[in-house]
DNA sequence: GTGCGGTGCGTTAACGATAACAGCGCATGG
DNA sequence: CCATGCGCTGTTATCGTTAACGCACCGCAC
């Protein structure tokens, strides 16, 4: 953290260039109307000269408000979350604001100290994916800026969220399946102690329901994390004894490890599974993906949270709620195709 | 742009609680040893009750150096900018500078502001990968901060870049495919005005006169910008009279699309093409990739930079060019297998 | 000529934190 | 008993910008 010197041209040496004071200048590159033209232009011959630029740090402390929002995600590298991102980025610009990006590589613990580290640059506001349960940080964040929740819920805090809808696409997916005539399904699922994990889990366990199938509770897997781990588990049911005739994945990453052991396997089973990914319609497999738009999430959280700071001195409203929709895409899949449908009992 | 009122106390705040002036506040908070220890507990504890937070806007005035550094990509949603970005957070965290993304939609236009913008907020240096070939704006940045490219290299400007080993990886894959027995091998490729595609281009040359094999100009496509172009172009080229008997694809997006366009044509050729992607191991297709780690590309940069603003003092270095690894990755060809092979005349 | 409004610009005092210096009290030594 | 020094803390000025106010000057009306 070395100081810098000799930061360029301020305000007062553009002044002394054009002759007049800083004042001035600062009134010419604010468009305001009591300055003549002829110094008007002397200031901006010497502007161009000196290539000054205005200095946003001293703005922002004289001005209050840095133009800034802090988005905090769990893996830049899922294509999600980059997504997600490229969604906060579009609005924020729309609105004049920056984009201070932090990925927080889904360790809980790591997380409250990129918040503080952000509330200290005096972003305005927050969007934050939070990648554990416990939310304190978030609650003490809070009372200094707004905070809007993105995928993940509040967990006993007030506060605007963007959600997917993980129990209607899960059930609906899984609805698929059984339609198909499947009754084994297996079940992949992330940690169920994050939301998404415990939501989708019960749509899946809600479209059983629905239909009078008891889920397969032997070939229900939750922890996974990874692609990798997700490889591994799907390996251990093709080899179980009472395998299953089809497998239900909580995410993308996840759906990939899945597909990649059926590979190794030499076998193939048909999918369902939250998130699309690329090239999921040109695997020539018997996939159903809950698909929605990522951009959206970051579009709506970010709009959540610039409606608050436009209305900072307003009555904050009650915490809101808003839901991306999903919507059920079938690849490798005809209806009237046997392709999806279970292998006659082994 | 509201202004923001009543943002949180301040160092006179905590003073006053603790009975002590603001300058002893920042000392304890500056964990200055002459302090006795009394003082300090009562700071800490109105620090606590107040909930305060340093702001880093007035220190960053104050001090110099706002322990910010931006980056500007091209296409966040394409996983390798976002593994880019990544790699820059990685190192810049490492050495407490924070991340100020930008995403420039592969927009050249809109890349001047972008950049003048990032400056405004006072970034101490930036990452650019440079969308367009006019980069008078990155010299005019110059002038105010250190800028490093990543992916692409200077135009006529004296700067450090990360580049990767564009020419020698194309010319590798290239020569996989000629091994193999190929020489009507189609040429898929983005815009020859971007270094990318005009290097991997002379590379595929290059592989070819190694061997003695006349390039097949008529199967020669650029300008593919993203999966979608690639695809058309892809399906005229499987129309043509002289059909090939292979594709080389310069970049993930482009590779996707071919593969989606022989997948809807229901035929399958060798694929070779730069970037590896996910589920590449998995389609069962002959593809031969060049692989490499984007994150390195954004650590390498970050250092290059980090090391500049370390040392900004002392006389500048040369400006240096670093190069990424790639090496070459091939699924669904084993040595001696067939399919691989150029069929049979037609 | 005096007064009055308006135009165009400068001066002052912040925003919050901090470097540099000054000052106070107490202990120690001559 | 006073000089000296050290340990601790406050005061002042500053970073670059800008809101609020003030002042000089011009023209016009009475």
């Amino acid at each position: 953290m070395t100081a810098r010197r000799g930061s360029g041209p301020t305000m007062h040496d553009v002044g002394k260039l054009a002759q007049v004071s800083a004042m001035t200048v600062s009134r010419v590159l604010k468009n305001d109307p009591g300055v003549s033209e002829a110094t008007r232009e002397r200031v901006f011959a010497a502007v161009d000269r000196l290539g000054y630029r205005r200095n946003q740090t001293a703005r922002s402390l004289r001005l209050g408000g840095s133009g800034m929002i802090g988005l905090v995600v769990t893996n830049l590298a899922n294509p999600f979350y980059s997504r997600l991102a490229l969604g906060v980025q579009e609005v924020a610009t729309e609105y004049g604001f920056r984009m201070l990006l932090s990925n927080s590589a889904e360790q809980a613990d790591r997380e409250p100290d990129i918040i503080d580290g952000l509330v200290d640059h005096q972003v305005e506001g927050l969007i934050v994916v939070p990648a554990g349960s416990r939310q304190q940080h978030l609650a003490d964040a809070m009372r200094h800026v707004p905070v809007v929740l993105a995928a993940r819920p509040p967990a006993g805090l007030d506060t605007d969220c963007v959600l997917v809808e993980d129990f209607h696409g899960a059930r609906e997916a899984t609805a698929c399946l059984l339609a198909d005539g499947h009754t084994r399904i297996a079940f992949l699922g992330n940690p169920p102690a994050l939301y998404t994990g415990a939501e989708r889990l019960r749509g899946f366990w809600a479209a059983h329901e629905e239909v009078g199938v008891e889920p397969a509770h032997a070939l229900i897997r939750q922890g996974l994390v990874d692609s990798a781990t997700a490889e591994r588990a799907t390996l251990e049911l093709l080899k179980a004894a009472e395998r299953p005739t089809a497998l239900f994945c909580t995410n993308n990453r996840i759906s990939q490890g899945a597909i990649r052991a059926l590979y190794k396997a030499g076998t193939t089973l048909p999918i369902a599974g939250f998130d699309d990914f690329d090239l999921s319609d040109v695997l020539g497999l018997p996939l159903t993906l809950v698909s929605y738009d990522a951009d959206e999430i970051g579009r709506r959280a970010a709009r959540l949270l610039i409606d608050r700071l436009e209305h900072r001195d307003a009555a904050p409203p009650a915490s809101r709620r808003v839901t991306v929709a999903t919507r059920v895409v079938r690849h490798g899949v005809t209806s009237g195709d046997e392709q999806g449908r279970p292998a006659a009992d082994a």
